[in-house]
DNA sequence: TAGATTGTTAATCGATTAACAATC
DNA sequence: TAGATTGTTAATCGATTAACAATC
């Protein structure tokens, strides 16, 4: 999607699936067998309409409309996280934050995104029709909040609490964990690890 | 690893692949072929020894010794990240942190982890034996930053600029995209997708 | 028509798992 | 010795890739 975008910015009509894989640094057959997965959108003899392709691929991740999600505990990274603009460009929007500290509601009550009390939480959820949470609270409060969010209709959680959720089928968690990450790298640094051969992202798999 | 220090800290001395693989959430024969990659560590007809399993595993990943790491661009992120005590319990140090605003350098002086301006890396890094980096700067102040830290000795990055760092082999670069995170997430919560049937953490692969 | 590039088949490769002999 | 559980082999499964017919 990064890439498709990339090339739309420069104006070109018209990918290859040999051009846009090099740029996305995976072979051309890969991404041809994982497109047909979603359908046929290439033309053969020309290649991919880089327009089509990229509203045939935010429609498939689900941000072709721009996707509510609130965020759960304004502590430090919850703060880092609401000030990230990435969010935005991706096509998310924080619609609320929470938390449980009446101080930390104070000062963020006139926020351009506004900090409310966790008891307010199911009225915007379902104002909102919000579907999608980010989690940054501490491990104790972790589940029960998640509890909560799930009575009121949120079906992904992006979770930063090193704990595991425990969710009833339908329910999607991605977890960040921001020690594994570091302690992933120190396996590769060591001089027993097979050196590995390419730069790329964190992938998670996610939850049931 | 955690569900190792999990039953360490409830006094178990041993541990069948059948208990330890059913908390880890995987399967048995995966986690016996998985151990023996590193060498043979259990006891046939009684299992694995505890000590002995963790100590193996914390010299594999690195963290039988405290790991000095150094962390760049203490913007949001950065502050969050610096609080954030996961990374000491699982053998990592913050020995210092860098910004290039003079600002945030002069406020940070005399925290618990200083703030020290950039034109101090090579000094730090070569004081400390640093071989790890945590990079939260600007997308446009990364790549340039990165060269700084390889120059001195770090071989491992983890990246949260959204960008392709470009490294020399045999320095890997572990990327955590948050946006790529929720993009994810909102692609399972779309009902086209095949529903997922694990919860389970990012596993970043990582770089040349 | 000739050249290009797709969508798809079949071959290859690697990872997971069942089964079991080795052995505590 | 009998019961348990490992380490390892061989079978299975799924994912990647090469090759190519279809077709623009």
């Amino acid at each position: 999607m990064r890439c498709l975008m990339r090339l739309k910015a420069n104006g070109l009509e018209t990918v290859s699936s040999q051009a846009l894989s090099s740029a996305a640094g995976v072979k051309p057959t890969q991404l041809r067998k994982d497109l047909t997965y979603f359908g046929q959108f290439g033309t053969r003899g020309l290649g991919y309409d880089v327009n089509q392709l990229t509203e045939m691929i935010a429609e498939v991740l689900g941000t072709n409309t721009l996707q509510p999600v609130v965020l759960i505990g304004v502590g430090n990274l919850g703060k880092a996280l609401i000030s990230y603009k990435g969010f935005e460009r991706e096509g998310f929007e924080i619609v609320s934050a929470f938390d449980a500290n009446p101080g930390v509601v104070a000062l963020g009550k006139f926020m351009e995104i506004p900090v409310r009390p966790m008891d307010e939480i199911p009225k915007v959820l379902s104002e909102h029709q919000v579907r999608m949470a980010i989690l940054c609270v501490p491990v104790e409060a972790a589940q029960s909040i998640v509890n909560v969010l799930i009575e009121n209709g949120v079906t992904g959680i992006l979770n930063f609490a090193p704990i595991v959720l425990l969710t009833p089928e339908g329910v999607t968690v991605n977890n960040v964990n921001l020690a594994i990450e570091l302690e992933n790298l120190s396996y590769f640094i060591q001089e027993h690890a097979p050196s590995s051969d390419e730069t790329s992202d964190s992938d998670p798999t996610d939850g049931d």
